[in-house]
DNA sequence: TATACCATACTTGTATACAAGTGCACCATA
DNA sequence: TATGGTGCACTTGTATACAAGTATGGTATA
Protein backbone atom coordinates (compact mmCIF):
# COMPACT_ATOMS: atom_id res chain seq x y z
CA UNK A 1 0.00 0.00 0.00
CA UNK A 2 1.23 3.52 -1.10
CA UNK A 3 1.54 5.37 2.40
CA UNK A 4 2.21 9.29 3.22
CA UNK A 5 2.19 11.05 6.02
CA UNK A 6 -0.33 12.07 8.27
CA UNK A 7 -1.68 15.44 8.50
CA UNK A 8 -0.57 17.21 11.76
CA UNK A 9 -4.20 17.26 13.03
CA UNK A 10 -5.65 14.18 11.71
CA UNK A 11 -6.03 11.55 14.08
CA UNK A 12 -4.92 7.99 13.36
CA UNK A 13 -8.46 6.25 12.39
CA UNK A 14 -9.32 9.43 9.69
CA UNK A 15 -5.32 8.86 8.25
CA UNK A 16 -5.86 5.03 7.53
CA UNK A 17 -9.33 5.85 6.05
CA UNK A 18 -8.01 8.51 4.07
CA UNK A 19 -4.92 6.10 2.59
CA UNK A 20 -7.30 3.09 2.27
CA UNK A 21 -9.73 4.77 0.16
CA UNK A 22 -6.98 6.63 -1.86
CA UNK A 23 -5.53 2.58 -2.27
CA UNK A 24 -8.64 1.02 -3.19
CA UNK A 25 -9.58 3.45 -5.57
CA UNK A 26 -6.46 3.61 -7.48
CA UNK A 27 -5.98 -0.07 -7.62
CA UNK A 28 -2.87 -0.08 -6.08
CA UNK A 29 -4.65 -1.97 -3.44
CA UNK A 30 -6.41 -4.70 -6.02
CA UNK A 31 -9.71 -6.15 -5.85
CA UNK A 32 -9.68 -9.52 -3.70
CA UNK A 33 -6.02 -8.73 -2.36
CA UNK A 34 -5.61 -10.06 1.53
CA UNK A 35 -4.95 -7.39 3.81
CA UNK A 36 -4.12 -8.29 7.75
CA UNK A 37 -5.10 -5.71 10.20
CA UNK A 38 -1.32 -6.03 11.91
CA UNK A 39 0.56 -5.88 8.61
CA UNK A 40 -1.59 -2.58 7.45
CA UNK A 41 -1.48 -1.23 10.87
CA UNK A 42 2.67 -1.39 11.01
CA UNK A 43 3.00 -0.48 7.22
CA UNK A 44 0.96 2.85 8.47
CA UNK A 45 2.74 2.78 11.94
CA UNK A 46 -0.50 2.96 13.78
CA UNK A 47 -2.15 0.28 16.01
CA UNK A 48 -5.01 -1.84 15.11
CA UNK A 49 -7.64 -0.02 17.02
CA UNK A 50 -8.04 2.82 14.74
CA UNK A 51 -6.42 0.74 11.92
CA UNK A 52 -9.69 -1.38 12.54
CA UNK A 53 -12.14 1.36 12.93
CA UNK A 54 -11.58 2.28 9.38
CA UNK A 55 -11.69 -1.36 7.70
CA UNK A 56 -14.77 -1.47 9.85
CA UNK A 57 -16.44 1.10 8.24
CA UNK A 58 -15.21 0.53 4.63
CA UNK A 59 -16.58 -3.34 5.24
CA UNK A 60 -20.30 -1.24 5.81
CA UNK A 61 -19.81 -0.06 2.07
CA UNK A 62 -18.84 -3.08 0.90
CA UNK A 63 -15.54 -1.95 -0.05
CA UNK A 64 -14.04 -4.80 2.35
CA UNK A 65 -15.05 -7.92 3.20
CA UNK A 66 -14.42 -9.14 6.89
CA UNK A 67 -14.41 -12.98 7.11
CA UNK A 68 -13.56 -13.75 10.86
CA UNK A 69 -10.91 -15.28 12.44
CA UNK A 70 -9.90 -15.81 8.46
CA UNK A 71 -9.28 -12.81 7.22
CA UNK A 72 -10.34 -9.46 5.29
CA UNK A 73 -9.76 -8.69 1.44
CA UNK A 74 -10.28 -6.08 -0.73
CA UNK A 75 -13.91 -6.40 -2.30
CA UNK A 76 -13.67 -7.63 -5.70
CA UNK A 77 -15.91 -5.81 -8.06
CA UNK A 78 -19.54 -6.46 -7.79
CA UNK A 79 -21.24 -5.46 -11.38
CA UNK A 80 -24.50 -5.29 -8.99
CA UNK A 81 -22.87 -3.24 -6.64
CA UNK A 82 -21.63 -0.74 -9.33
CA UNK A 83 -24.65 -0.89 -11.22
CA UNK A 84 -26.44 0.21 -7.68
CA UNK A 85 -23.64 2.83 -7.28
CA UNK A 86 -24.09 4.12 -10.99
CA UNK A 87 -28.14 4.68 -10.42
CA UNK A 88 -27.81 6.31 -6.98
CA UNK A 89 -25.30 8.97 -8.55
CA UNK A 90 -27.77 9.73 -11.60
CA UNK A 91 -31.28 9.70 -9.89
CA UNK A 92 -29.32 12.33 -7.32
CA UNK A 93 -27.24 14.21 -9.70
CA UNK A 94 -30.39 14.93 -11.37
CA UNK A 95 -32.63 15.99 -8.31
CA UNK A 96 -29.74 17.83 -7.10
CA UNK A 97 -29.25 19.57 -10.04
CA UNK A 98 -32.85 20.68 -10.13
CA UNK A 99 -32.96 21.72 -6.69
CA UNK A 100 -29.93 23.70 -7.62
CA UNK A 101 -31.72 25.68 -9.98
CA UNK A 102 -34.42 26.47 -7.57
CA UNK A 103 -31.81 27.43 -4.87
CA UNK A 104 -29.01 29.64 -6.85
CA UNK A 105 -27.99 32.28 -5.47
CA UNK A 106 -25.11 35.31 -6.37
CA UNK A 107 -22.87 33.29 -4.37
CA UNK A 108 -23.35 29.99 -5.76
CA UNK A 109 -22.53 31.13 -9.18
CA UNK A 110 -19.65 32.82 -8.09
CA UNK A 111 -18.48 29.43 -6.44
CA UNK A 112 -19.15 27.55 -9.55
CA UNK A 113 -18.16 30.07 -12.07
CA UNK A 114 -14.55 29.60 -10.49
CA UNK A 115 -14.25 26.76 -10.54
CA UNK A 116 -14.88 26.29 -14.45
CA UNK A 117 -12.72 28.96 -14.70
CA UNK A 118 -10.12 27.02 -13.09
CA UNK A 119 -10.70 24.24 -15.28
CA UNK A 120 -11.03 26.05 -18.50
CA UNK A 121 -7.63 27.76 -17.92
CA UNK A 122 -6.24 24.05 -17.00
CA UNK A 123 -7.66 22.40 -20.01
CA UNK A 124 -5.85 25.66 -22.68
CA UNK A 125 -2.62 25.23 -20.75
CA UNK A 126 -2.79 21.10 -20.88
CA UNK A 127 -2.61 20.11 -17.11
CA UNK A 128 -5.54 17.94 -17.18
CA UNK A 129 -4.18 16.14 -14.31
CA UNK A 130 -5.60 19.20 -11.92
CA UNK A 131 -8.69 18.82 -13.52
CA UNK A 132 -9.79 15.59 -11.94
CA UNK A 133 -9.97 16.97 -8.40
CA UNK A 134 -11.94 20.06 -9.98
CA UNK A 135 -14.08 17.77 -11.58
CA UNK A 136 -14.89 16.22 -8.30
CA UNK A 137 -14.98 19.36 -6.19
CA UNK A 138 -17.85 21.42 -8.93
CA UNK A 139 -20.28 18.16 -8.84
CA UNK A 140 -20.08 18.63 -4.78
CA UNK A 141 -20.49 21.93 -5.08
CA UNK A 142 -23.93 21.62 -7.05
CA UNK A 143 -24.42 19.74 -4.00
CA UNK A 144 -23.90 22.32 -1.94
CA UNK A 145 -25.54 24.88 -3.56
CA UNK A 146 -28.67 23.03 -3.66
CA UNK A 147 -28.41 22.63 0.44
CA UNK A 148 -27.77 18.71 -0.24
CA UNK A 149 -24.03 18.31 1.16
CA UNK A 150 -24.95 15.62 3.27
CA UNK A 151 -26.14 13.29 0.68
CA UNK A 152 -23.18 13.95 -0.92
CA UNK A 153 -20.72 12.86 1.33
CA UNK A 154 -22.63 10.03 2.85
CA UNK A 155 -22.42 8.85 -1.14
CA UNK A 156 -19.12 9.32 -1.88
CA UNK A 157 -17.54 6.13 -0.38
CA UNK A 158 -20.18 3.78 -2.43
CA UNK A 159 -19.06 5.77 -5.53
CA UNK A 160 -15.91 4.74 -4.92
CA UNK A 161 -17.26 1.44 -6.61
CA UNK A 162 -17.80 3.23 -9.42
CA UNK A 163 -15.31 4.94 -9.48
CA UNK A 164 -12.52 2.51 -9.72
CA UNK A 165 -13.94 0.46 -12.50
CA UNK A 166 -13.65 3.77 -14.56
CA UNK A 167 -9.82 3.48 -13.15
CA UNK A 168 -9.60 0.21 -14.61
CA UNK A 169 -10.67 1.31 -18.24
CA UNK A 170 -8.17 0.56 -20.73
CA UNK A 171 -8.40 4.18 -22.53
CA UNK A 172 -10.13 6.27 -19.53
CA UNK A 173 -12.02 9.31 -21.34
CA UNK A 174 -8.98 11.27 -21.57
CA UNK A 175 -11.04 13.40 -24.17
CA UNK A 176 -11.89 16.64 -21.75
CA UNK A 177 -15.29 17.57 -23.12
CA UNK A 178 -16.62 17.55 -19.37
CA UNK A 179 -15.01 20.79 -18.89
CA UNK A 180 -17.56 22.15 -21.55
CA UNK A 181 -20.28 19.84 -19.52
CA UNK A 182 -19.62 21.77 -16.72
CA UNK A 183 -19.34 25.19 -18.37
CA UNK A 184 -23.18 24.10 -20.17
CA UNK A 185 -24.44 23.15 -16.40
CA UNK A 186 -23.32 26.15 -14.81
CA UNK A 187 -25.25 28.47 -17.52
CA UNK A 188 -28.31 26.20 -17.48
CA UNK A 189 -28.15 26.59 -13.36
CA UNK A 190 -27.94 30.49 -13.91
CA UNK A 191 -31.02 30.38 -16.31
CA UNK A 192 -32.88 28.00 -14.27
CA UNK A 193 -33.64 25.96 -16.52
CA UNK A 194 -33.72 22.36 -15.02
CA UNK A 195 -34.43 20.52 -18.70
CA UNK A 196 -31.88 21.29 -19.93
CA UNK A 197 -29.45 20.77 -16.74
CA UNK A 198 -30.81 17.38 -16.07
CA UNK A 199 -30.53 16.71 -19.81
CA UNK A 200 -26.90 17.76 -19.68
CA UNK A 201 -26.27 15.59 -16.48
CA UNK A 202 -27.27 12.75 -18.08
CA UNK A 203 -24.92 13.57 -21.18
CA UNK A 204 -22.72 13.67 -18.80
CA UNK A 205 -22.83 10.52 -17.14
CA UNK A 206 -22.83 8.87 -20.20
CA UNK A 207 -19.86 9.71 -21.11
CA UNK A 208 -18.58 7.38 -18.06
CA UNK A 209 -19.61 4.58 -20.00
CA UNK A 210 -17.69 1.59 -19.19
CA UNK A 211 -17.47 -1.68 -21.22
CA UNK A 212 -17.47 -4.24 -18.23
CA UNK A 213 -16.73 -7.07 -20.99
CA UNK A 214 -13.85 -5.56 -21.97
CA UNK A 215 -12.37 -4.77 -18.22
CA UNK A 216 -12.92 -7.95 -17.49
CA UNK A 217 -11.48 -9.88 -20.18
CA UNK A 218 -8.98 -7.91 -19.18
CA UNK A 219 -8.76 -8.60 -15.49
CA UNK A 220 -11.22 -11.34 -15.11
CA UNK A 221 -9.65 -11.95 -11.89
CA UNK A 222 -11.33 -9.00 -10.14
CA UNK A 223 -14.47 -9.52 -11.11
CA UNK A 224 -16.89 -11.19 -8.45
CA UNK A 225 -19.39 -13.28 -11.00
CA UNK B 1 -31.09 2.88 27.91
CA UNK B 2 -33.37 0.36 26.92
CA UNK B 3 -31.47 -2.98 26.95
CA UNK B 4 -32.50 -6.61 25.75
CA UNK B 5 -29.80 -9.75 25.41
CA UNK B 6 -27.25 -10.22 22.68
CA UNK B 7 -28.40 -12.59 19.85
CA UNK B 8 -26.27 -15.75 20.21
CA UNK B 9 -23.87 -15.37 17.03
CA UNK B 10 -24.00 -11.40 17.17
CA UNK B 11 -21.19 -9.50 17.85
CA UNK B 12 -20.82 -7.16 20.68
CA UNK B 13 -20.63 -4.36 18.09
CA UNK B 14 -23.16 -5.10 16.11
CA UNK B 15 -25.38 -5.71 19.79
CA UNK B 16 -24.44 -2.37 20.63
CA UNK B 17 -25.36 -0.56 17.16
CA UNK B 18 -28.62 -2.52 17.39
CA UNK B 19 -29.36 -1.28 20.83
CA UNK B 20 -28.34 2.54 19.84
CA UNK B 21 -30.05 2.26 16.81
CA UNK B 22 -33.47 1.34 18.47
CA UNK B 23 -33.07 3.56 21.62
CA UNK B 24 -32.30 6.98 19.45
CA UNK B 25 -35.45 6.09 17.00
CA UNK B 26 -37.65 5.86 19.82
CA UNK B 27 -36.07 8.51 21.38
CA UNK B 28 -35.33 7.11 24.46
CA UNK B 29 -31.97 8.48 24.10
CA UNK B 30 -33.43 11.92 23.73
CA UNK B 31 -31.61 14.20 21.19
CA UNK B 32 -28.97 15.92 23.17
CA UNK B 33 -28.30 13.59 25.66
CA UNK B 34 -24.72 13.02 26.77
CA UNK B 35 -23.53 9.27 26.16
CA UNK B 36 -20.08 8.28 27.91
CA UNK B 37 -18.18 5.04 26.45
CA UNK B 38 -17.71 4.46 29.96
CA UNK B 39 -21.25 4.37 31.06
CA UNK B 40 -22.85 2.95 27.72
CA UNK B 41 -20.31 -0.34 27.70
CA UNK B 42 -20.83 -0.67 31.35
CA UNK B 43 -25.08 -0.59 30.23
CA UNK B 44 -24.14 -3.13 27.45
CA UNK B 45 -21.94 -5.41 29.65
CA UNK B 46 -19.32 -4.94 26.42
CA UNK B 47 -15.89 -3.44 25.99
CA UNK B 48 -15.32 -0.30 25.13
CA UNK B 49 -13.96 -1.35 21.89
CA UNK B 50 -16.70 -2.65 20.34
CA UNK B 51 -18.90 -0.42 21.65
CA UNK B 52 -16.94 2.24 19.77
CA UNK B 53 -17.25 1.35 17.11
CA UNK B 54 -20.88 1.69 16.85
CA UNK B 55 -20.22 4.94 18.24
CA UNK B 56 -18.01 5.66 15.65
CA UNK B 57 -20.48 4.47 12.73
CA UNK B 58 -23.74 6.16 13.99
CA UNK B 59 -21.54 9.64 14.44
CA UNK B 60 -20.26 9.54 10.59
CA UNK B 61 -24.49 8.90 9.74
CA UNK B 62 -24.42 12.40 12.64
CA UNK B 63 -26.96 10.39 15.05
CA UNK B 64 -23.99 11.03 17.29
CA UNK B 65 -21.43 13.96 17.78
CA UNK B 66 -18.25 13.19 19.09
CA UNK B 67 -16.27 15.97 20.95
CA UNK B 68 -12.86 14.56 21.73
CA UNK B 69 -11.48 14.88 24.99
CA UNK B 70 -15.05 16.54 26.12
CA UNK B 71 -18.06 14.02 25.72
CA UNK B 72 -20.63 12.44 22.64
CA UNK B 73 -24.20 13.50 22.30
CA UNK B 74 -27.28 12.22 21.17
CA UNK B 75 -27.55 14.33 18.10
CA UNK B 76 -29.81 17.38 18.12
CA UNK B 77 -32.68 16.90 15.66
CA UNK B 78 -31.32 18.94 12.96
CA UNK B 79 -33.93 20.70 10.51
CA UNK B 80 -31.67 20.35 7.63
CA UNK B 81 -30.85 16.47 8.12
CA UNK B 82 -34.54 16.02 8.18
CA UNK B 83 -35.12 17.38 5.15
CA UNK B 84 -32.17 15.85 2.65
CA UNK B 85 -33.02 12.64 4.33
CA UNK B 86 -36.75 13.11 3.41
CA UNK B 87 -35.27 14.65 -0.10
CA UNK B 88 -33.49 11.49 -0.50
CA UNK B 89 -36.21 9.09 0.24
CA UNK B 90 -38.65 10.46 -1.90
CA UNK B 91 -36.34 10.55 -5.02
CA UNK B 92 -34.93 7.58 -4.29
CA UNK B 93 -38.08 5.56 -3.72
CA UNK B 94 -39.90 7.05 -6.66
CA UNK B 95 -37.06 5.98 -8.81
CA UNK B 96 -37.17 2.34 -7.34
CA UNK B 97 -40.37 1.68 -7.74
CA UNK B 98 -40.32 2.75 -10.94
CA UNK B 99 -37.44 0.29 -12.09
CA UNK B 100 -39.47 -2.22 -9.68
CA UNK B 101 -42.51 -1.99 -12.60
CA UNK B 102 -39.27 -2.75 -14.89
CA UNK B 103 -38.03 -5.82 -13.12
CA UNK B 104 -41.20 -7.14 -11.22
CA UNK B 105 -41.35 -10.99 -11.78
CA UNK B 106 -43.77 -13.58 -10.00
CA UNK B 107 -41.68 -14.19 -7.24
CA UNK B 108 -41.31 -10.78 -6.76
CA UNK B 109 -45.50 -10.35 -6.92
CA UNK B 110 -45.34 -13.21 -4.43
CA UNK B 111 -43.21 -11.23 -2.12
CA UNK B 112 -44.83 -8.23 -2.10
CA UNK B 113 -48.52 -9.97 -1.76
CA UNK B 114 -47.91 -12.12 1.04
CA UNK B 115 -46.97 -8.78 2.87
CA UNK B 116 -49.46 -6.67 1.92
CA UNK B 117 -52.64 -9.67 2.76
CA UNK B 118 -50.68 -9.82 6.30
CA UNK B 119 -50.77 -6.22 6.66
CA UNK B 120 -54.89 -6.21 5.85
CA UNK B 121 -55.55 -9.70 7.94
CA UNK B 122 -53.98 -7.54 10.70
CA UNK B 123 -55.37 -4.36 10.28
CA UNK B 124 -58.57 -6.49 10.41
CA UNK B 125 -57.76 -7.54 13.71
CA UNK B 126 -57.28 -3.92 14.91
CA UNK B 127 -53.32 -6.12 15.89
CA UNK B 128 -52.14 -2.57 14.33
CA UNK B 129 -48.86 -2.92 16.22
CA UNK B 130 -47.91 -5.47 14.03
CA UNK B 131 -47.83 -3.18 10.32
CA UNK B 132 -44.95 -0.56 11.39
CA UNK B 133 -42.76 -3.46 10.86
CA UNK B 134 -44.63 -4.94 8.10
CA UNK B 135 -44.42 -1.34 6.66
CA UNK B 136 -40.55 -1.27 6.24
CA UNK B 137 -40.36 -4.97 4.87
CA UNK B 138 -42.71 -4.10 2.33
CA UNK B 139 -40.82 -0.84 1.54
CA UNK B 140 -37.60 -3.27 1.63
CA UNK B 141 -38.90 -5.20 -0.76
CA UNK B 142 -39.71 -3.25 -3.63
CA UNK B 143 -36.31 -2.29 -3.17
CA UNK B 144 -35.08 -6.08 -3.40
CA UNK B 145 -37.35 -6.28 -6.60
CA UNK B 146 -36.16 -3.81 -8.19
CA UNK B 147 -32.61 -5.12 -7.67
CA UNK B 148 -31.68 -2.11 -5.34
CA UNK B 149 -31.27 -3.22 -1.76
CA UNK B 150 -27.61 -2.18 -0.97
CA UNK B 151 -29.22 1.19 -2.00
CA UNK B 152 -32.20 0.56 0.80
CA UNK B 153 -29.20 -0.54 3.54
CA UNK B 154 -26.95 2.06 3.08
CA UNK B 155 -30.20 5.06 3.55
CA UNK B 156 -31.52 3.24 6.22
CA UNK B 157 -29.20 4.68 9.30
CA UNK B 158 -29.84 8.09 7.91
CA UNK B 159 -33.68 7.53 7.45
CA UNK B 160 -33.40 7.24 11.44
CA UNK B 161 -32.69 11.54 11.22
CA UNK B 162 -36.43 11.84 9.54
CA UNK B 163 -37.83 8.73 11.28
CA UNK B 164 -37.04 9.59 14.88
CA UNK B 165 -39.41 13.29 14.19
CA UNK B 166 -42.16 11.48 13.31
CA UNK B 167 -41.82 9.69 16.41
CA UNK B 168 -42.14 13.15 18.28
CA UNK B 169 -45.07 13.68 16.42
CA UNK B 170 -48.09 14.95 18.65
CA UNK B 171 -50.39 12.23 17.17
CA UNK B 172 -48.43 9.89 14.73
CA UNK B 173 -50.36 9.05 12.06
CA UNK B 174 -52.76 6.18 13.51
CA UNK B 175 -55.11 5.83 11.09
CA UNK B 176 -53.96 3.30 8.41
CA UNK B 177 -54.01 4.07 5.12
CA UNK B 178 -50.74 3.01 4.63
CA UNK B 179 -52.34 -0.47 4.39
CA UNK B 180 -54.48 0.95 1.45
CA UNK B 181 -51.70 2.54 0.02
CA UNK B 182 -49.48 -0.73 -0.08
CA UNK B 183 -52.20 -2.53 -1.85
CA UNK B 184 -52.30 0.14 -4.20
CA UNK B 185 -48.34 0.54 -4.95
CA UNK B 186 -48.88 -3.38 -5.43
CA UNK B 187 -51.27 -3.72 -8.25
CA UNK B 188 -49.57 -0.39 -9.83
CA UNK B 189 -46.11 -2.32 -10.24
CA UNK B 190 -48.08 -5.66 -11.38
CA UNK B 191 -49.62 -3.52 -14.05
CA UNK B 192 -46.20 -2.36 -14.55
CA UNK B 193 -48.57 1.40 -14.47
CA UNK B 194 -45.05 3.67 -12.99
CA UNK B 195 -46.96 6.66 -13.65
CA UNK B 196 -49.54 5.79 -10.97
CA UNK B 197 -46.71 3.94 -8.89
CA UNK B 198 -45.01 7.27 -9.21
CA UNK B 199 -48.33 9.26 -7.61
CA UNK B 200 -48.85 6.79 -4.96
CA UNK B 201 -45.47 7.06 -3.60
CA UNK B 202 -45.99 10.70 -3.55
CA UNK B 203 -49.26 10.30 -1.44
CA UNK B 204 -47.67 7.54 0.71
CA UNK B 205 -44.76 10.21 1.94
CA UNK B 206 -47.47 12.94 2.04
CA UNK B 207 -49.07 11.22 4.98
CA UNK B 208 -45.63 11.45 6.61
CA UNK B 209 -45.97 15.16 6.32
CA UNK B 210 -44.62 16.53 9.70
CA UNK B 211 -45.35 19.81 11.35
CA UNK B 212 -41.80 21.09 12.58
CA UNK B 213 -43.52 24.20 14.13
CA UNK B 214 -45.57 22.28 16.30
CA UNK B 215 -43.39 19.72 17.52
CA UNK B 216 -40.68 22.56 18.18
CA UNK B 217 -43.27 24.26 20.38
CA UNK B 218 -43.74 21.05 22.53
CA UNK B 219 -39.85 19.79 22.68
CA UNK B 220 -37.28 23.41 21.32
CA UNK B 221 -34.75 21.50 23.30
CA UNK B 222 -34.53 19.06 20.99
CA UNK B 223 -33.86 20.76 18.18
CA UNK B 224 -30.43 22.43 16.79
CA UNK B 225 -31.43 25.82 15.13
C1' DT C 1 3.01 -44.00 -0.31
C1' DA C 2 -1.08 -42.30 1.67
C1' DT C 3 -3.56 -40.63 5.52
C1' DA C 4 -4.75 -38.92 9.92
C1' DC C 5 -3.45 -35.82 13.36
C1' DC C 6 -1.46 -32.21 15.83
C1' DA C 7 1.35 -28.21 16.67
C1' DT C 8 1.82 -23.71 15.09
C1' DA C 9 1.30 -19.46 13.13
C1' DC C 10 -1.73 -16.83 11.47
C1' DT C 11 -6.58 -14.32 11.47
C1' DT C 12 -10.28 -11.13 13.65
C1' DG C 13 -12.95 -9.96 18.11
C1' DT C 14 -12.69 -8.18 22.63
C1' DA C 15 -10.85 -6.39 26.96
C1' DT C 16 -7.92 -3.42 29.28
C1' DA C 17 -4.23 -0.09 30.14
C1' DC C 18 -2.33 4.21 29.13
C1' DA C 19 -2.07 9.02 26.97
C1' DA C 20 -3.64 13.56 26.49
C1' DG C 21 -6.87 17.03 26.97
C1' DT C 22 -11.08 19.34 29.28
C1' DG C 23 -13.94 21.31 32.81
C1' DC C 24 -15.36 21.89 37.29
C1' DA C 25 -15.12 22.09 42.20
C1' DC C 26 -12.58 23.51 45.86
C1' DC C 27 -9.42 26.21 48.30
C1' DA C 28 -6.19 29.80 49.24
C1' DT C 29 -5.44 34.56 48.86
C1' DA C 30 -6.18 39.44 48.13
C1' DT D 1 -16.62 38.56 49.17
C1' DA D 2 -14.44 38.01 44.96
C1' DT D 3 -10.90 36.00 42.30
C1' DG D 4 -7.33 33.12 40.68
C1' DG D 5 -5.08 28.81 40.74
C1' DT D 6 -4.71 23.89 41.29
C1' DG D 7 -5.84 19.23 41.46
C1' DC D 8 -8.98 15.74 40.35
C1' DA D 9 -12.34 13.32 37.90
C1' DC D 10 -14.00 12.91 33.86
C1' DT D 11 -13.78 12.58 28.50
C1' DT D 12 -12.14 10.39 23.90
C1' DG D 13 -7.94 8.52 21.26
C1' DT D 14 -4.56 5.02 20.98
C1' DA D 15 -1.73 1.01 22.12
C1' DT D 16 -1.40 -3.50 23.62
C1' DA D 17 -2.65 -7.97 25.62
C1' DC D 18 -5.55 -11.78 25.42
C1' DA D 19 -9.32 -14.97 23.51
C1' DA D 20 -11.03 -17.93 20.13
C1' DG D 21 -11.22 -19.80 15.70
C1' DT D 22 -8.96 -21.26 11.08
C1' DA D 23 -5.68 -23.04 7.82
C1' DT D 24 -1.49 -25.10 6.87
C1' DG D 25 2.51 -27.86 7.00
C1' DG D 26 5.05 -31.37 9.07
C1' DT D 27 5.11 -35.82 11.26
C1' DA D 28 3.92 -40.18 12.76
C1' DT D 29 1.47 -44.17 11.56
C1' DA D 30 -0.88 -47.65 8.87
Amino acid sequence: MITDTKYPRETARDYALRMLKENILSLELKPGTAISENELSAALKISRTPLREAIVELAKAYLIEIYPQKGSFISLIDPKMVEEARFLRRITDTAVIETACDEITDEGIALLEDNVALQEYYLSKGMTDKIFELDNQFHKSIYVVAKKDIIYEIHSTLMIHFDRVRNLSVETVKDFKVVGDHRAMLEAIKNKDKKTAVELVNKHLGRYQIDEKEIRSHRPEYFKA
